[in-house]
DNA sequence: GTGCTGGGTGTAAACGTTTACACTTTGCTG
DNA sequence: CAGCAAAGTGTAAACGTTTACACCCAGCAC
């Protein structure tokens, strides 16, 4: 039992006495007689035996494994969504394969390459930087799901959130508490230039001027960021394009004496697992990144989408970092 | 191109003119003159070829992949592990498949018999469950390492943190600080039971007597964990088995009008990404992922372990947190 | 007793690669 | 010019499964 060699289905048959379409059989949920139905499980777990999922998927063409491409193993709602797809996936007896994109930039072609030879039944990416030629030339016709990409080019469904009505849920939350001058600290990935966009296209609207601070996506651009918002006193709020810049905000602006929210309101988007324990509480947009998940595990097994383009809600989650401004509301428009 | 029904590498030694053996050498980078190399790397761009893993991995009997097994996907400690483990995979040309283990108790024997029927050439299993003879039983001698598990009775390498090591440094600091009387708020797991014992027998060691408060290892262990705490109202510092709980902890204690550090010190363990940006930036003890997943990948390769367990250091990082305690330093044990 | 049905089983051909071996060609040595 | 090495290529046998097909045999109707 120790050496196991190369322990093969013919090992099976010959000490079960029958030959290997049987032992598949057997295996498989075929048509088979108790009897010897008993006698090859005797024989498999006195041997100890495993099947060999490569020769199997070779003959079927299936391999029961959805490939999966996160641009980063580290961000947490990567993790919920690999969560989401987990939860379709297992009761179905399937796996999914994860690998990393963005490592350094050519890695995604890479990534996906490999996925396929490793002939996946399905494929999800994440937050794919690929070119729609680059990704149908790569992909063919081969199941595959984007996420976090609006509708292109390609012949794939994609399913993103919107991040327009996020920035404008929170925008309207902000107006709603008396605010004006709100600025926003910008990220840089797809969704930080849609919510950008949105949070310019819903200030131009209520008739007030956009201030963006640019910056990257994690924590110490957000702590950058403060330095430039120095530059803006007289913003009474700040919509950050997600909670990691928010949390690096936090800390900037304590170093600086600046209370939140008395003195600076501030909304985050996400809503990652600490958000709700900071010190205030952060207010911010939920993005539902375990049901973005299942619905793309989903959408990748074969589920007709309503649309070629699914687009899910995001909701806006209250908490304390949000107040009316101090000098009252203006109600002026800047 | 568009239809890649079933392109395999006959296709491409037929528009090449060549045989598969060919081909294969081609692809491989045997002995092959340039004239051919050139005419079939022609041919598999035009045609849009992609190797098929499956079949190669089956007369080669290796795949590159190492299978990696980790309690949750949620967990930022695991995910740093992830990307210490691809970093000495990918520039080998290899590739990891991850899978969460813990979903429901029994899944971690099914993911790894999963994944080693898909031939992996190596497994990480990171804080199994899975008893001695059932590890054996399922991974027979294939090449496995099993991290944050001390050396037992399996034939596998294993490599932990030494969360002896760290609980004592949080402690020493502490003490150096001043304090006398620290409780803990222990969690769950193995790491979390090692912390907790080494903390009292530090504590025991010291001349004091340990007070230990039961939690989960989550942020709302750790918010419960405060009202136990105010049936110890002389504490005058926490350790804490994890930041989750000392965020938690944080949390709770500011709805009680605790300040920290100046009414309580606090220390956390693992030095998750967002403790420095805390009020106040968390101390704590690092616990480096990404080097024990170097580590791992590298001796799942082969690479002899100097012992048959290895440890690695966990290093105390000092932020504010911590300080003497209210009363000055009262020289005396509890 | 003959013929049929149908459940259970075995035989053998796939699946798409790699690779040992044999073969051809070329160029060189003696 | 014979002989040989070396380089490049083709042939065919693996690898460990699944599955179409053929086969056997018991049970049963006639």
């Amino acid at each position: 039992m120790v050496s196991r060699r190369n322990l093969t289905i013919l090992d099976v048959a010959h000490t079960a006495g029958v030959s290997t379409a049987t032992v598949s059989r057997a295996l498989n949920g075929g048509k088979i007689s108790t009897r010897t139905l008993l006698r090859v499980d005797d024989a498999v777990r006195k041997l100890g035996y495993q099947r060999n999922t490569l020769a199997r998927g070779l003959v079927t063409g299936k391999t029961g494994i959805v490939g999966v491409c996160v641009p980063d193993v580290l961000g947490p709602l990567y993790a919920q969504m690999a969560r989401g797809i987990e939860d379709v996936l297992t009761p179905l007896g399937m796996q999914y394969t994860l690998l990393t994109s963005s490592r350094d930039g050519g890695r995604e072609g890479a990534a996906t390459r490999f996925l396929l030879e490793q002939q996946v039944d399905g494929l999800i990416l994440i937050g794919s930087q690929l070119s729609a030629p680059e990704l149908t030339a790569l992909v063919g016709d081969r199941p595959a799901v984007l996420v976090q990409r609006e509708a292109d080019a390609t012949p794939y469904p994609t399913l993103s959130l919107d991040n327009a009505q996020g920035a404008q849920a929170a925008l309207e939350h902000l107006f709603e508490n008396g605010h004006r001058r709100v600025a926003h600290i910008a990220g840089v990935r797809r969704d930080g230039r849609a919510r950008q966009e949105a949070y310019e296209g819903v200030m131009r609207a209520a008739g007030l001027t956009p201030v963006v601070i640019a910056s990257d996506s994690t924590e110490s651009g957000g702590t950058l960021a403060a330095a430039a918002l120095a530059d803006y006193p007289e913003a009474t709020a700040v919509f950050c394009s997600n909670d990691r810049v928010a949390l690096g905000l936090y800390h900037a602006l304590r170093g600086r004496g600046v209370r939140v929210p008395e003195d600076l309101s501030v909304v985050g988007f996400d809503d990652l697992p600490w958000g709700e324990y900071l010190a205030p509480p952060l207010t911010t947009v939920r993005q539902p990144g375990r049901e973005m998940g299942r619905l793309a595990a989903r959408l990748v097994l074969g589920e007709k989408a309503v649309t070629e383009s699914t687009s899910v809600e995001p909701e806006l989650v209250v908490r304390a970092s949000v107040c009316a401004p101090r000098g009252g509301d203006p109600s002026l428009p800047a």
